[in-house]
DNA sequence: TAGCCCGGCGTTTTT
DNA sequence: CGCCGGGCTA
């Protein structure tokens, strides 16, 4: 064990070392967070303390699994039995067991995104509300964010809080209904998992289950735990309520989820929620960072310097570095040509003996970024790997396919029983659905059950048939559900439902179905999964960043390890020998919508909406703070004049992160784009053709896309400099026309 | 019932 | 541009 020890600095040794009571561990970026946790865990381990008595909690599958795998090399054996899982998975694993105790069925179904908006829709169908000014999106995130802080629907009707222009009323009413809907399909979306666990472990109804849990945990731990949000923390009381033994590690400036309801002042505010009377919490420092090299390390320093609600810190790297080397800034004309210059780049990379093997990365801000790297990378032969891009389990067959075995599973789920009921083809069609939906309504029922019932409707005996059709395959496919494993049924079940005559000879979609097999074989054969319930358990929390799409070249002379292709977001936690940062322009880094005038954290939100609340510039700064970070030896800058946006192409200016960079520096030459002001009035918009150019006093230049003549004023429709589309009315907004715009170095 | 066409609209990040 | 929803027709 003392080798164990010594692998570590004297601040990370201290923090590993204490083992008793509550503690919070300040590490910045790249100090070793998650080495801190992984090394105390296995220092527990060698002092003899039981694996099941230890906990420890992440945020994303991928970090689980990583602090696994870590672990078991530290400690092979005992490793596997500590429990380490994401929130989420902790919370659906604790109300899966619990579920009869806590009168819950214990078939319930976790809804993603897709489906909770789904239900929404529903509900504000049902309340026949005209125009509300907020997407159905928006609403989703509205009331997650409520689950968020543990707020339920009446409480939300009642808090005052919420700003008025806002229809509160509305919102809590379709919160409501949402609520309702979700327990009459047997449903629990994600905020649901935190929020009921939470409720049910608070319950005096349940203090024994409560106490269960709590007697457990002697040794909790949480990574990340600058994202954390109120019911987790919540949670974490709750767990840590017997032995008080929970250690957390964190980051303040890597907080890059407030707009998922994580606040940072649970980080900081740690020592004065999680004190006791006897035990006050110990806080530990880790400054030394031996990710990156001086050079990145105070490139970053930089620019996290400009956030005014952060905690300063003393980090320092020892590894030495040369500015010109290790960092480069490169203007591109357009995204294609920033795409073509980072893959003849990574080729010279390869012929430098220090680069031989390196890891590379490309980091952006937004998915939809990655496809014209994807297309250049194949020009260029080179191997790339994506993390995350258009999720797996997004995919429409693949989604189909869940839905039929979710169905079998629960068919009261009726989100999952509509999505496949007429897929493929089968006679059922709206107006049917709808009929039954209305009966279902009156009897107090279940769609299902009217389903069943279907002999005592009205309908016309060819829909009657058709129904009957498809209650004979489900009770066939029910029927063999359990006597195959979950890959074999999956084929079995697309073989009978006809789904995959459907599909036809869509190379694409068969080759993603072959996928979703591959990955149940994969769970059948490393975690033990047999049942399809257990399946869909195990597959219901993977998200995103749990897939990966390879794209591999063959005869190919090319050393490094394949390129990884993936979102600011995702990268974190990670690191890579080079980095590519790019698209670093105004409107995606920092993203349009978000105001210089949002600099801090509102919290709790209870309402909002995307674009004008919440989000504030000092979380884009942090996007890109943790994306510099990820650098350990080089790392590249890239941005471009001009970005195709739809069919558009508009003029883009360089991030202004990039200039708070370079600010002072001296060291690099910094181009802007400017404008030669030779400017007309306008009179009237029949002076103005689409293509044309505006200045606008605030937004700056804009491009002329739309014309509008509609009564009572002309409009002209503009995209600006950062992306923002505006509709303004020459009666209301000054514009002038340009007449004509430079690109001055 | 199902498929087609048209118009409007939205650019995020993840469990 | 690409995706939705609505409306229309076979």
């Amino acid at each position: 064990m003392k080798e164990l020890l010594l692998q570590l600095n004297e601040q990370q040794r201290a923090a590993v070392e204490y083992i008793y009571g509550p503690m919070v561990v300040f590490a910045g970026v790249g100090t070793g967070k998650t080495r801190v946790i992984t090394y105390r865990i296995a220092y527990l381990l060698s002092l003899g303390v039981d694996p099941y008595n230890i906990l420890a909690v992440t945020f994303t599958n991928k970090a689980a699994c990583e602090m696994k795998e870590r672990l078991s090399s530290l400690f092979p054996y005992k490793a596997e039995k500590v429990w380490i899982s994401t929130f989420h998975s902790l919370c659906a694993k604790i109300l899966y067991t619990e579920a009869e105790n806590f009168g819950i069925k214990r078939n319930f179904v976790i809804y993603d995104e897709e489906d909770s908006v789904k239900l929404i829709k529903e509900c504000i169908k049902e309340m026949s509300i005209q125009h509300i000014g907020l997407s159905v999106y928006d609403i989703y995130d509205t009331i997650c964010r409520a689950k968020d802080n543990l707020i339920d629907p009446d409480s939300y009707r009642i808090n005052t809080i919420v700003f008025q222009q806002y229809p509160r009323e509305i919102i809590a009413e379709i919160y409501l209904r949402y609520q309702t809907k979700l327990q009459q399909n047997n449903a629990l979306d994600f905020s649901d998992l935190i929020m009921k666990t939470v409720q049910f472990l608070k319950d005096e109804k349940f203090t024994e289950i409560r106490n269960k849990y709590a007697e457990r945990f002697k040794y909790i731990h949480v990574d990340e735990f600058q994202d954390v949000n109120h019911a987790q923390v919540v949670l974490l009381k709750i767990l840590s309520s017997v032995h008080h033994n929970i250690c957390v590690v964190g980051d303040d400036d890597q907080n890059i989820y407030s707009w998922r309801g994580s606040d940072v002042k649970y980080l900081l505010n740690f020592k004065k929620e999680f004190s006791t009377q006897d035990l006050q919490v110990k806080e530990f420092k880790i400054t030394q960072n031996y990710r990156s090299k001086k050079t990145i390390l105070e490139v970053s320093n930089k620019l996290i310097s400009h956030n005014k609600f952060r905690v300063k810190k003393e980090l320092f790297s020892n590894i030495e570095g040369d500015f010109k080397n290790d960092i480069k800034i490169k203007q591109c004309q357009n995204e294609y040509d920033e795409a073509e210059f980072v893959a003849k780049e990574i080729l010279k990379l390869q012929q430098i003996p220090e680069f031989k093997n390196a890891s590379v990365a490309v980091l952006y801000r937004t998915n939809s970024q990655s496809r014209i790297f994807e297309e250049v990378f194949s020009e260029y032969k080179i191997p790339y790997k994506i993390v995350g891009s258009v999720a797996f389990f997004e995919r429409k067959e693949i989604k189909d396919i869940i839905a039929y075995l979710r169905v079998l599973v629960n068919p009261e789920d009726s989100i999952s029983l509509k999505r496949i009921i007429n897929t493929p083809h089968r006679g059922i069609g709206e107006t049917t659905i709808l009929y039954l939906e209305t009966l279902a309504k009156e009897n107090k029922t279940s769609l299902w059950e009217q389903i069943v019932k279907i002999d005592d409707t009205e309908l016309s005996l060819k829909v009657k048939n058709a129904v009957w059709k498809f209650l004979s395959l489900y009770d066939m496919l029910k029927k063999y559900k359990d006597t195959m494993y979950p890959s074999e049924f999956i084929k079995f079940l697309i073989e009978k439902t006809k789904y995959i005559d459907m599909i036809g000879d869509k190379n694409e979609r068969i080759a993603n179905i072959e996928q979703l097999v591959d990955i149940a074989k994969r769970l059948e054969v490393q975690n033990n999964i047999s049942t399809v319930e257990d399946f869909l358990n195990n597959i219901s929390l993977f998200t995103l960043a749990d897939t990966e799409e390879k794209i591999e070249f063959k005869n190919q002379s090319f050393n490094l390890k394949e390129v990884v292709l993936m979102t600011l977001h995702v990268a974190k936690g990670l690191e890579f020998d080079v980095v590519f940062i790019v698209g670093l322009v105004e409107g995606i880094l920092p993203i349009w919508w978000v105001k210089e005038e949002n600099i801090g954290y509102k919290s709790p939100i209870y309402l909002f909406n995307k674009n004008t609340d919440l989000l504030g510039i000092e979380e884009e700064r942090r996007l890109c703070y943790v994306g510099i970070t990820r650098a350990k030896k080089m790392l590249y800058l890239t941005y471009y004049l001009k970005r195709s946006l739809w069919a558009e192409e508009q003029p883009s200016v360089p991030s202004r992160f990039l200039e708070e960079i370079l600010k002072e520096s001296g060291k690099f030459k910094f181009t802007q784009f400017n404008v030669v002001p030779e400017t007309e009035e306008i009179e009237k918009v029949d002076f103005l053709t689409t293509g044309e150019y505006v200045v606008h006093d605030r937004f700056g230049i804009g491009k002329i896309v739309d014309i509008l003549k509609e009564p009572p004023y002309d409009k002209v429709v503009v995209v600006f400099q950062n992306g923002q589309k505006k509709k303004l009315s020459l009666k209301h907004t000054k514009l002038r026309k340009l007449k004509g715009y430079n690109i001055n170095q």
